[in-house]
DNA sequence: CCACTTTGGCAACGCTGTTGCGAAAGTGCA
DNA sequence: TGCACTTTCGCAACAGCGTTGCCAAAGTGG
């Protein structure tokens, strides 16, 4: 953000906006059964002085709001502060091969407005851009204040995130290789829209705006801080969250899990190379032989959990939709083997992962909401 | 540290601290050169002013020092500063199974003094604690102020890092299983050596504390900010570095890198389960083929760079040095191959780890100096 | 009705980095 | 030799952060 290196010195502003997004997450955390200041104040560390000037900015700017009080335990009952979720939307975008899908968030993580529209990538950029936007204008129509050619008017708007699953680059916003569409090499998406939209646009992969999206969703009560995101559809590919935020690497190829080798020169897989846990996972879907496919996705989970030391792995993508049982269980007994020889008595729980097919445009919003709410860039 | 739930309010303190690491960082990564307050302002992104109230202090305690100036342009020249290696120590020890080796450190990261002892992790906790104690009164005997029964009148000495093999709780300070040595489960090893040094002791993996070296020792500058540090010995394991910290996942069980399954259903690991890149590298090595013991390393590293992105690997270990250039060269053609498939040019650099034999316990200084330094906890 | 407990805001405070300004220490040209 | 100019860097005043001390508000319980 700061600085090229790392660097990054902190003065008094960014004290401030740290400290409001802490307070804005465990408002947003405690949903609508709200949460004291004083219970704020001991989970920020904070003293319930500065607690209520931070809630104090809060609801002068219209984020928190009063919502009733607690029962007394003997003294003044503690009051209630709730977020208040009509203050910011995003909108999420999922980019797909063939389909393309819109929705607008609320503050809460409340899906607003959806909308679905075909697409074909291969129909050339501009084409594919006043798709995207047409569609974005659709949801975000509701917002008081939207309409005008720019939405930056749109006075509660954060912006707009995309996931799309190509190779890319989420720090520069700029396509790398969409397989099949050669035409989109080296595509500066992000700029591309913001400029049409007039608000701040986001890029990302699809997994990893799922991986985000779940984070965000209470996935962190059911697998922990870290975890992985394995999407089994027509590839095989991952979102990884580490202490909460979703990890990119430096070129936001972290996460590539479907061409993991699990099989020492075993049969070729379409990337070129041989034994790569996708040709195995998805040939054996192909075969009929499901409980094959969850055993050979489950050692290539195992790997990831071994060198991560992650909390859990939650399941998607079509492929999962269509047994899901089979390959929670069938991974969840390879890690569970794997952690009884390591003495541990279980493994790391496997789960599906829920809202399958609005997921990955959820968490796209999430690109730009989760930072207010004190989760880095990530 | 702060809280149980990531949340951490910031105040004052935690921003000039923050602050105050950060200059100190990038003095010493400045080295003998020196840096200008102007370039740290610069780097840090603080306004020139607030460098020189940092810089200020940290003269008055004399942890910096000017040291002359740069030639002019065109006006007054600028006042170079350097760290003053001597205001700070500490104690790495590398506990290995036979050998124990502990090395006083510098702030610069300059091995001041050093011994080796042999050791027999059988003799029962007493006897080890003994021998570590002593071993640590060594190599601290020159320190002024040192000498009595507790360290902690020992002025510039910050703390003792430890570092050893078996799977062990790097927050709590606790072991798990030694292998073979089964009377070390759940040992307190930081609390007993703290009450008995009387000195801060930080505990962790030698794989975790290698890569801190590494990391610490100017190999962001050779693989990046983000890089594994294999080690290849009587066993195979990894230490992990991404953006310049060490992962270790919430159990202190990251980088468990030597049983990644690579062969599904290969040949049995005396880890219980199959194909374990370890039993097949090491089964490689034993019959002499070093080349394909390089090979298989290089898929199992491969796994690694495509799920993490991370900038660069280097190798370790007896066994590496036995023929470290087969090493670099088999794992460089693996990963070469890997990043030609995906378009890139070459692959991520990989290269063997310098300092080989006291690197762990030097790493194991760094888990106390790298604070001071800014790494977090890392 | 009163003593007591607990919440939470107001005001003063200490400390952070920032800004305004001037002294110090060079260069370069007349 | 002298003067204008550039650049560094510290002193002093300042704005803004969370903290502390104190007190009003709002309950409970005898």
């Amino acid at each position: 953000m700061t600085g090229d290196k790392g660097a990054a010195g902190a003065n008094l502003g960014l004290v401030r906006s740290h400290n409001t997004a802490l307070v804005l997450g465990l408002l947003r955390d405690a949903g609508a059964e709200g949460i004291s200041r004083l219970e704020l104040a001991e989970r920020t560390g904070l003293t319930p002085q500065a607690v209520s000037k931070i809630t104090a900015r809060l609801r002068a700017e219209g984020f928190a709001a009063e919502a009733g009080r607690r029962a007394s335990t003997g003294g003044k009952p503690r009051t209630v502060l709730r977020l208040v979720p009509e203050a910011g939307h995003a909108v999420g975008v999922h980019l797909d091969r063939d389909e393309l899908r819109a929705v607008l968030v609320d503050l809460d993580g409340a899906v607003v407005a959806g909308r679905r529209a075909g697409l074909d990538l291969g129909a050339g950029a501009e084409a594919v851009l006043g798709a995207v936007c047409a569609v974005v204008r659709e949801v975000v129509g509701d917002l008081p204040g939207a309409g005008g050619g720019s939405l930056a008017g749109t006075g509660s708007l954060v912006g707009v995130g995309v996931a799309l699953p190509g190779p890319l680059d989420h720090a520069r916003g700029v396509l790398h290789r969409v397989t099949g569409f050669p035409e989109w090499d080296g595509f500066p998406l992000r700029d591309a829209l913001a400029e049409r939209l007039g608000v701040p646009v986001v890029v990302d992969k699809d997994t990893n705006a799922a991986a985000l999206g779940l984070a965000v969703g209470g996935a962190q009560e059911v697998v922990g801080r870290s975890f992985a995101y394995l999407h089994l559809g027509t590839g095989l590919g991952a979102g990884l969250v580490i202490d909460g935020g979703v990890h990119r690497g430096a070129r936001t190829g972290a996460g590539e899990f479907g061409h993991q080798v699990i099989q020492l020169d075993g049969p070729p897989c379409e990337c070129g190379a041989r034994g790569c846990v996708e040709a195995l996972c998805l040939g054996a879907v192909a075969r009929g032989e499901i409980a094959e496919a969850a055993r050979v996705l489950g050692v290539a989970a195992g790997n990831l959990v071994g060198l991560l030391d992650i909390d859990g792995v939650l399941l998607g993508g079509r492929t999962v939709a269509g047994a899901p049982d089979v390959y929670v269980r069938g991974v969840g007994e390879v890690l569970g083997a794997r952690a009884r020889r390591e003495g541990a008595d279980g493994g790391v729980p496997v789960r599906t992962a829920p809202r399958a097919e609005r997921l990955v445009a959820e968490g796209a919003a999430q690109l730009l909401l989760a930072p207010l709410f004190g989760r880095g860039d990530a």
